[in-house]
DNA sequence: AGGAATCGATGAAACGTTTCATGAATTTCA
DNA sequence: TGAAATTCATGAAACGTTTCATCGATTCCT
């Protein structure tokens, strides 16, 4: 059952460097050392192939360099560019990530919690759609599009300006009559405002608009019936449509194809996100692109932070556009 | 510096229940314990609300329920699958990841290796197209796509298997000439035999192809003056194209599409990997279909099998055709 | 009924580190 | 030059857990 026993320790160290423990350990810490020490200490470390032990460090200070982050999965590349990123981040600052992937599914994310606290992480980033999540108290905590309370730090795009964004540029792009769409319309949460902005916008530009949102747990097939409503002779009633993700706005143009309607020619869409296929220079979407990286790097100096005195509650980064193959030039 | 006092420890669970301390251990970990004793000792831990300590336990066995994956990074949708099984995997036995994105360098790798010895992990799956990775001693290790020696073991999809598949594919939609296409020809991995596979069927099924792979470093620009050479009067020199991975082969037709050539119409595209954009039914690209959740169980069951006796040194598993819309029905 | 065997709780040691009070050695200052 | 101040290595305690030898209590067998 045990491992072999592992490596050589800061005491071993110490005896082939004929100096006490704690020397050993102010050396690999960096601290201060006379230099004949120094010396000594690096050279037995290198005899030995001495590696510290994170465990015993852990459990001494009880820090542990871990930063849960909660993520539904890494499937929605969204998710999985954002995951890369904050692992970067947290990498830069010599810190470690732990994954969890609650699925969407709110029990999971309860039992993440858990085990990030048994874990004893210095801090949890989450971006969960559960609108009852339970905060945990004494863990610096950040959530990801998701407002809770002041006292919970969210970081998040600018939603508000992403959908007004969106209606600008649909505008420009010569659309008489738009429309938008989304799934989950049942929780506000932060990207709730790219409609807001959206629908501000059509109203200020005198742009018509249409809306659908689709309801937890309704199907995909709700938004097919919007559209073959809004169908006549094989034209849509609108020629602009925005969505709330890239996700969904490819499954939207695959059913448009397939219904004889041609993306961008009848009907120009932006998505909101900004996935690049393949870390392509264009996005095969046009779209509202969150600014993952900056995303991603102001979460993590937010948790590692930790509950200091002022860090600001809501954290907005500004969005862009991006021009892909679902609009025209 | 130091964290507040993190919460109460076992030694406060058995004061509080009135047992020894090593008691409550056996309760906590679920060892034979005399039904009172056991109800006396849940009943203090509900109390308490007690969290066990993964520290102390980590550092008393030696053991830290952890994995470390290497992997390039999450953004090529792959990888990111990749990710998302194992960690699925792992978490299904009680393990954690760390995750340590190598972004194709080596010294990165190397430091990554290092940093999963500190942190004492059970165990590494590694992603690496390095051909000189150092595997460490002592540590169950499992790599993915590239076999080093018959003492550690590889899971990799049937490449050969797949690269047949593609010629026979291409046949049966009616090619008459072929290439194949890939990048980084200078080190021999398990994907290499994607091109191996690809020309035996070829040679076999009687279809002339041609070929092109890039060397490390050489610029993607080589693809595109291939692809011009053997174009006259915007017409490919062939009507099918194996490539060796869904990110390049997307890149390309890019490029074709740049130069006025149609796909599927004026030639067909089959790609490797399985990539489905926003988990979509039917993938963008035609596809051999990588079977990454298989891959990722089979990593993970045999990493944490540990340095058992019979441990198969190459597994090799069954990849599949996908037809997307690179291809003719 | 009495000794052996079984069962199961106990308490202390050990894991590898950090930290802190101690004290030796050196430097500083009058 | 001598006392005070400073520097810096030392060694032990502590972090929270698992594990093991010990021992008391119960059961089993003859």
């Amino acid at each position: 059952m045990a491992k072999e026993r592992s490596g050589p320790t800061m005491a071993d160290v110490a005896r082939e460097a004929g100096v006490a423990l704690g020397t050993v350990s102010r050396v690999v810490n960096g601290e201060q050392v006379g230099e004949e020490f120094r010396e000594k200490v690096n050279a037995a470390i290198q005899q030995l192939g001495y590696q510290y032990n994170t465990s015993g460090r852990a459990l001494r200070t009880d820090r542990t360099n871990t930063i849960a982050l909660i993520i539904p999965n890494t499937i929605n590349p969204y998710f999985a560019l954002l995951v890369n990123h904050i692992n970067i981040a947290l990498e830069k600052r010599n810190y470690r990530m732990m994954l969890c992937f609650s699925e969407y599914d709110r029990d999971r994310e309860a039992e993440f919690i858990r085990m990030a606290r048994q874990n004893r992480v210095d801090g949890i980033i989450a971006l969960s759609y559960n609108p009852r999540l339970e905060i945990p108290e004494g863990i610096p905590f950040v959530t990801i599009d998701r407002f809770f309370s002041s006292s919970v730090p969210c970081v998040a795009a600018d939603n508000f300006g992403g959908g007004r964004l969106a209606a600008v540029k649909l505008k420009e792009l010569g659309c008489t009559r738009v429309a938008f769409m989304r799934i989950g319309s049942t929780i506000t949460n932060e990207p709730s405002k790219r409609r807001d902005g959206f629908i501000s916008a059509c109203v200020e530009l005198n742009l018509p608009f249409d809306q659908i949102a689709l309801e937890d747990g309704q199907p995909y097939e709700e938004f097919v019936k919007f559209l073959i409503r809004n169908t006549a002779k094989g034209k849509l009633a609108f020629d602009g449509l925005f969505v709330g993700t890239d996700s969904l706005a490819w499954q939207i143009i695959q059913t448009l194809k397939q219904m004889g309607i041609r993306v961008p020619e009848d009907v120009q869409v932006i998505g909101f996100d900004g996935i690049r296929m393949f870390g392509d220079q264009e996005p095969v979407l046009s779209t509202i692109v969150q600014p993952a990286q900056e995303i991603a790097e102001t979460c993590v100096s937010m948790v590692l932070s930790g509950h200091m005195s002022n860090v600001p509650s809501l954290v907005c980064l500004p969005v862009a556009y991006a021009a892909g193959g679902t609009t025209r030039e």
